[in-house]
DNA sequence: GGCTGCGTACAGGGC
DNA sequence: GTACGCAGCC
């Protein structure tokens, strides 16, 4: 017992008072209000540790569920940290994963075979998971089949689809007024894509929730099976769940039993609105569930003084909040620093020459930095710079590798293997490698599977059925299906994921054909699908491992099950989904869990994809309306605080301001291309937010505020400046590659063929100047044109 | 039937 | 700048 109060103790010693009131709290719903860096992650784990340790929930008693993979991986090897083996019985993972393991469980389940769930009709358990380009192809697709007015882009149809599942509207659901023409045109679309999709036994993102709600509205008895089940429900990132989610969680956890919910958010960072998200559910969630307990985490643990402060200047603009202003008990640490810019690219030298600086300097590690952007197409030029600069560092996008072509070809085979009516699968891979079926064969075919109904593997069963096909092409056909389906037998038999990979690369001649191919790319390429092929084999061992420590635990400490829950279900989710099924559902669902790990790196991200870290410095790169806040957040609205739209971007700027432990940095360009040409965009409008004490600024003005826009004039170069706003040293330090400006002596450059050295004196400004340097030892004095010198 | 080259539309974030 | 679709040629 002595030993269990001890352990008690230490699970708890290093959290303050709300935290710990959170931890300890009994039953009976619970919205935790965790501003950032106030240690919500750790409350939750903690919580869940306790839970298991010292009120004896069962692990697989506990469902938590969080907003992003990166999110559930974490939270899953912290649990592990504090439970050991035991937390792999525990449920951790994100909404979509979770809803399509339950999914697939039950349509699986013998009792559940005529499950009589209209939605689900034409799903298998071995349904595959659509991402946005096979979305974006079967929408085109319905489009055509249903003949609707092609008044709208496909995109754009897209877009309304998916917000209709967001909100949990099945097409029949939708509201539509009659004369609302595009309106029609999406709700024809919807009802003729979910057609497509069960045909083809597949899913998008959004039929995971929605379908899940639908089967536990109409199936009480699944429902009860899962409630019963999953008596302590926590939620992490609560602020960005959309109505389905919300809707799937108040019918695991219905408000009117007191469920053991726990919710944990903060609405400052809700950033998902775009796809759905609502922050009304946690803006409202004491009304929704009476009687909830509200926690208020406020002390943040992360951030110096001085950073929080402008995080709170740019946040507090923003009029629907939840009252609560973070506070810290750190020092007010470094100034912000504002890095002026002539361009894109010289923004990206500058920040890799700080990066440089700051690891110099020794107190900050390279995986201590991040530099973060708006939009995924600013990455591209940061990296150059990177590279040039020799920077080591991990762009974070989540999937890049599953995103290559060759990569996604063996992907379409594999999800073939396991579920030959993939049509949109069968089309991308259908002459890949080449083997002769060209675009009238496959249009034949597709007339033909569509007049009689079925899939188009199953068209090309037989062949000579079709309408048009010469010989050839019938025989090209047959051997195509006949290699489709040998490798459909081989994924019924298979006991891993890799297997079933090498035997497709064997039999479809993939890596081959790349091979013959020859060129560096193509080399490239083959290396990839080895690689995949490698992941596969990474998969099962981890899955193997993950089996024995599940295995182990257990055993014979289990407390007795009540007796009339006895044939409850405790397995693992995961528990029965054969190996090549959960192989291509991590693809789907999870992407490159490797790219993530960046020991020694500096990390590039988006910013959205920042949520939940945290660096001892931050860049902010491309500090300009228009590129953040983004421009369609410019014009929306008229109201005081620029629209929701522009709200949330002011969110976003609060998530990547309090990301930072103890130095950030805001940098801007004054002009950037964007859509191929040069655009001249005003500082951020949340640079004039921010106090001009925290730059360490007093006498020099910040760039103006947006309306006066004074970056927008063309055709204005850094060098011609000689009024209006400028900040010296940035300036002059920023322009070193591209040319020298200010007093330059003293500075340490280097060059590619002479190495590092010192500048001595330098005859004229920009590109051009000449430059004395001390390149030091062998080569002594040389006199070099500035624009062929590099940041030292 | 397959390939190349040109033109157009496009890029907001992620499960 | 990139991705895709289409026309025209082999």
């Amino acid at each position: 017992m002595a030993l269990a109060l001890n352990a008690e103790n230490e699970l708890l010693k290093d959290l303050n008072e709300p935290q710990k009131e959170a931890v300890l709290h009994g039953d009976g719903p619970l919205l935790v209000l965790s501003g950032a860096g106030s240690g919500k992650t750790r409350v939750i784990t903690r919580r869940v540790a306790h839970l298991v340790r010292f009120r004896g929930v069962f692990p697989w008693r506990i469902l938590a569920v969080t907003f992003t993979n990166k999110a559930a991986r974490e939270m899953r090897e912290r649990l592990v940290q504090l439970l050991g083996p035991q937390a792999h019985e525990l449920v951790v993972s994100t909404f979509h994963s979770s809803s399509s393991m339950i999914l697939r469980r039950a349509l699986k389940d013998p009792k559940l075979v005529d499950h009589k769930v209209a939605e689900l009709m034409g799903l298998t358990p071995s349904f595959v998971i659509y991402d946005d380009g096979d979305q974006l192809q079967l929408i085109k697709r319905a489009m055509r089949e249903a003949r609707v007015d092609p008044i709208m882009q496909p995109r754009e149809i897209l877009h309304r689809i998916d917000g209709e599942k967001n909100a949990a509207r099945l097409p029949d659901q939708m509201v539509v007024d009659v004369d609302d023409a595009r309106g029609v045109v999406v709700q024809k679309t919807y009802h003729a894509y979910q057609k497509l999709l069960r045909a083809a036994n597949a899913v998008d993102f959004g039929d995971l929730l929605l379908l899940l709600v639908a089967l536990l509205r109409q199936r009480p008895d699944v429902l009860e099976q899962y409630q019963k089940r999953f008596r302590h429900i926590l939620v992490d990132e609560f602020q960005d769940t959309n109505p389905v989610q919300y809707e799937l969680l108040r019918l695991l956890a219905p408000p009117e039993r007191r469920p053991n919910l726990v919710v944990v958010g903060d609405d400052d960072q809700s950033i998902y609105r775009w796809r759905g998200a609502s922050v009304d559910n946690i803006l409202d969630f004491p009304e929704h569930f009476p009687g909830a307990r509200v926690v208020k985490l406020e002390q943040n643990y992360r951030s110096d003084q001085n950073i929080l402060d402008a995080a709170h200047a740019v946040i507090r603009r923003n009029s629907r909040r939840m009252p609560k202003k973070l506070w810290s008990d750190r020092p007010k640490g470094d100034n912000l620093t504002l890095l002026l810019n002539r361009d894109e690219r010289a923004e990206a030298q500058e920040v890799a020459r700080r990066i440089h600086g700051l690891q110099r300097e020794g107190f900050i590690k390279y995986s201590g930095m991040a530099v973060f952007y708006r939009t995924n197409a600013q990455s591209r030029v940061l990296e150059e710079a990177m590279r040039l600069a020799r920077v080591p560092y991990t762009l974070v996008s989540g999937r890049s590798f599953y995103d290559r072509a060759e990569v996604r070809d063996a992907a379409a085979y594999l999800r073939l293997m396991v579920n030959p009516r993939s049509d949109a699968d069968l089309l991308r891979i259908i002459n890949t490698p080449a083997r002769g079926i060209g675009d009238t064969t496959v249009e034949r075919l597709v007339d033909f599977a569509n007049q009689s109904g079925v899939s188009l593997y199953e068209a090309s069963a037989a062949p000579e059925r079709i309408a048009g096909l010469n010989t050839a092409a019938v025989r090209r056909l047959s051997g195509f299906h006949a290699l489709v389906s040998s490798l459909h037998a081989f994924a019924q038999e298979s006991q891993d994921a890799a297997s079933a990979v090498d035997q497709m690369l064997k039999e479809t001649h993939l890596v081959e054909s790349l091979q013959t191919e020859g060129s560096d790319e193509s080399m490239t390429r083959a290396e990839n699908l080895r690689e995949f092929l490698g992941a596969a084999q990474e998969f099962d061992l981890n899955r193997a491992a993950a089996a024995v420590a599940a295995s182990t635990v257990g055993d014979g400490d289990a407390a007795p099950v009540p007796p009339e829950e006895a044939d409850l279900d405790m397995s693992p989710l995961t528990a029965d989904i054969p190996p090549l099924n959960a192989f291509l559902e991590q693809i789907s669902l999870v992407g490159d869990a490797d790219a993530e790990v960046g020991e020694g790196r500096v990390a590039l991200m988006t910013l959205h994809a920042a949520k939940g870290l945290e660096f001892d410095a931050v860049f902010i790169t491309g500090m300009e309306d228009g590129v953040f806040p983004h421009s369609r957040a410019l014009h929306g609205g008229e109201s005081e605080d620029g629209g929701e739209e522009m709200a949330e971007e002011r969110r976003l700027c609060y998530v990547g301001f309090t990301r930072a432990r103890r130095r950030l940095f805001v940098s801007l360009a004054q002009c950037r291309s964007l859509f191929g040409e040069l655009r001249y965009n005003p500082p951020s409008r949340f640079l004039a937010e921010v106090p001009q004490e925290l730059f360490g600024i007093a006498e020099q003005e910040l760039p103006p505020a947006p309306k006066e826009a004074p970056f927008t004039k063309k055709k204005r170069n850094w060098a011609d400046e000689d009024d209006g706003p400028r900040v010296d040293r940035t300036y002059s330090q920023a322009a070193e590659g591209e040319g020298i400006g200010g007093d330059v002596r003293g500075m340490r450059v280097r060059h590619e063929q002479f190495g590092m050295g010192r500048i001595i004196s330098a005859d004229g400004q920009g590109p051009n100047a000449k430059v004395t340097v001390d390149f030091g030892g062998q080569v002594g004095l040389k006199r070099v044109i500035a624009r062929f010198l590099l940041p030292g």
